[in-house]
Order: C-alpha cells, then structure tokens, then sequence
DNA sequence: TAGATTGTTAATCGATTAACAATC
DNA sequence: TAGATTGTTAATCGATTAACAATC
C-alpha cells in the first residue's frame, strides 16, 4: 500500500494547505488552475507548487493547468483522507471537546470513534453526540474498534504514559497537545500540536518585526 | 529594541523546544549540560544546538557547558518572554477556553487580558476568572488595556474579516486557530494552529511510515 | 596542566527557484 | 497552428553537520 518514495516533511505539511485553497476555489465554482495562479493565491513559487506535486504523479496538462476537483481528490488520496482514519480523545477537557465539535477534521474524513476521561462526573455524558466512557474500558474498545489516532488532550504529567500505553494498545499515531516530547519507537508516528510553543514563536515576531 | 540580525525561522521554532528541556532538567535539579548532553535528550546534532545559540549570543564556558538556569533565563529574553504579552481570545468556545485554561502559555509570561464574544449567554460569564465580554467592546477595551495579541477562535467564515478588524485597531499579532490563511499588511504577525493540517499529517504519516 | 567543551569557520546536504524541452 | 503551461533537469540558496582553534 505504501508510496515508497520518500517525500520531504515540508512538502507533506503543505498539502493540506493545498486542500484548502483548492476548497476556495471550489466554493467559487473556479474549475482550472495553474500553477502560477495558484502561487499568487497562495504566495509561493509556480516552480514549488509543480515540484512538489511531482513528487506524487502527473495532475495537470500542459497549456491547461490543474483541473481543480481532480487535484483536490488526488491529494486527498495521497493524504489517505478519502479512506478515512478512526481517531479516539483521551481527556474531554476543554481541547478534547474542540476537537470533537470541529467540523474541519471530520470533513477529511477523521471520525471520532470515542471520548474518554477519567472523571466520574463527565463518563456517560454526551460531546457532539458521543457518549464519554471510562478510561479504563479504552483497552476493551479497541478490541472492537480499529483505532488509528489517539488523541491525547490530558495534563501533561500524564502524556507520556498515556502515549505508551496507546502504543502497546496497537494505535501507532499519537497527537500530543502537552508541552512535552514524546519519545517512542520509531513504528509510531506523533503529531504534536504545541500551544505554547507557537504563542511564543508569535511572542518573538512581534518583537522582532 | 529589535535584534536586527535576521535569524532563520527554523531556529526559533526550537528555541521554545530548548526552554521546555531545560524546565524538565531543573525539575531534576540538575544545574549544568553540555551541548553534547542536551542534543542527546532533544535527539539534535550538538553542533544544531551551539549554532542555534550562537545566533543569539555567547552562552555557555569552554570545558564546562551552560548553566542550565542562565541558559533558560536568556532564552526567555531572546522570546520576550520575560518581559510578558497581553492576550485577548475572541471567541469563548472550547478552543478559547482551552487556551484561557492553559497554564503553559500563562507560565510563559502570556497573560489573559480579555475574553469576547458574541453570544448573548456566554457574555457575563467567568472562564478561569475572566469575564466574558461583548464582542462589541472591544475596540473600546483597547483603548485602556495594551494588547500585544488577539487569539481567533471563531468560526472560519468570520475570521478574515476580524483579523483585518483587530490589524486596523493596532493589535499586530495574530493567533490563528481557523482552517484558513491569512494576508494582512506585513507589519501584522500571523502564527497559525491549523488542527486539521496537523491530523492530515499525521494521517500520511501513519500510512507512509 | 590535561581534558572538556565552547563558538565559529568550512563542508555537506537538502530544499527552493530558475530554465526549458515537451506537448496540450 | 500559436500560446500556454506542464514536468523535470540544472542552478542557487539556505540550513545542518563536521572540524578545530581557542580557552575554561
């Protein structure tokens, strides 16, 4: 199943960028595209743009450009998002519920397949329609449900053991939202989404604008 | 005020990373590390970690390494931490509350000036003991409290349209949280959290590993 | 002093940009 | 056919790694 070939981080993490300016271009009814009016849109190079599609196969013509709405599949294929991926919330605090509420995600096709925490008082009510369960029932859920994400919305003390017991569980992709790195074997995959990193990297900007 | 070397990006995307490692080394009261040490635990070249600080300043002593607290404080004042920001959060959804909540980004020197929104039950309403304030009001909140940052956490329909509202009342950095770019005069600063780029790349990630 | 480790210069590696033949 | 624009190869640019003199 694997595209062997590997591809650079950076032009991974900007395919999804790619998905949204071609979303925009579709909800103005826009059809083609080319490379050099993409870039402008999107303040890149054409060349950045053809290169880094190249990576994946051949998605335009010549003297045409891109035809939008299959450029927009061909990338949700290379991303795996038509396919979909099941994702479970470990912690119904505040970001886990932002998670479950964001339509963004569950438009490309990642479904929340279950929300669990450790508090007595939040297990059995109800985030966007699914039921929070006990933590201590993940084990005996994903036995009956593939899970491919784990998202992992709790204190950070708690992160990196948590993680672990996720990777012992079978579930290979991680997306940590604690300060904190974490450390696995190297058939796991971890997404992290560091808030206080990025408002200190906005902090520096400011300064040094 | 400004250091006027251009540092690359990819530097201080890693100066928050190196604050977060040394905060887990004086945990353990350890007082001293060598490039070498510290690269190991980040999973680094200690040669990536002199160059990054060298950027910046002489930090550390020949035979000895850096002093694990002095490192930290510099690196505080390099991010401006030090000397703190105001934040407001527009939007008093669960992304907003997650980030009122947060308490690494308040240890980091980013205070919760305000919270806005637009909803008639929300407004009055306390979040970690912050009220909730009409979205109305802020321009007039602005005029007595400095604001060094406005975090979006807002539906994305709306959010090209307020960001260019809060860049016109003089609030320069933004915090992005919508599945959206943005083009603002480039006296703006814009740091994005796009969760759905994120998971989509972990989701390739998680097929292509 | 001898060993360790810095800050910095030079070498390498990778990513972005430019150029262009192929072709729709 | 003529003009436009791709996919790809080559050139440039920037970031990472290696090496080492300086020095604590």
């Amino acid at each position: 199943m694997g595209n062997r070939k590997i591809v650079s981080e950076a032009v991974i993490k900007r395919l999804p960028r790619y998905l949204r300016h071609l979303c925009e271009l579709q909800r103005n009814d826009i059809l083609r595209v080319s490379s050099k009016e993409l870039s402008q849109r999107m303040g890149l190079t054409a060349s950045q743009i053809r290169q880094d599609l190249s990576c994946f196969g051949e998605f335009g013509q010549q003297g045409y450009g891109y035809n939008i709405d299959f450029l927009f599949d061909s990338i949700n294929k290379i991303l795996g998002t038509d396919k979909g991926f099941n994702v479970i919330i470990i912690g119904a605090g505040n970001m886990g519920r932002a998670i479950a509420n964001s339509e963004s995600i569950q438009l490309r096709g990642f479904a929340i397949a279950g929300i669990f925490d450790i508090n007595e008082e939040l297990i059995g009510s109800e985030i966007n329609g699914i039921k929070v369960l006990d933590v201590n029932t993940i084990h005996e859920f994903i036995k009956t449900t593939k899970v491919d994400i784990a998202a992992l919305t709790i204190p950070r003390e708690q992160t990196k053991a948590v993680a672990k017991k996720m990777y012992e569980y079978g579930i290979k992709g991680l997306w940590n939202f604690s300060a904190t790195d974490l450390t696995l074997p190297k058939d796991a995959v971890v997404e992290n989404v560091h808030l206080s990193d990025s408002i200190m990297v906005l902090g520096y900007k400011i300064n040094n604008n």
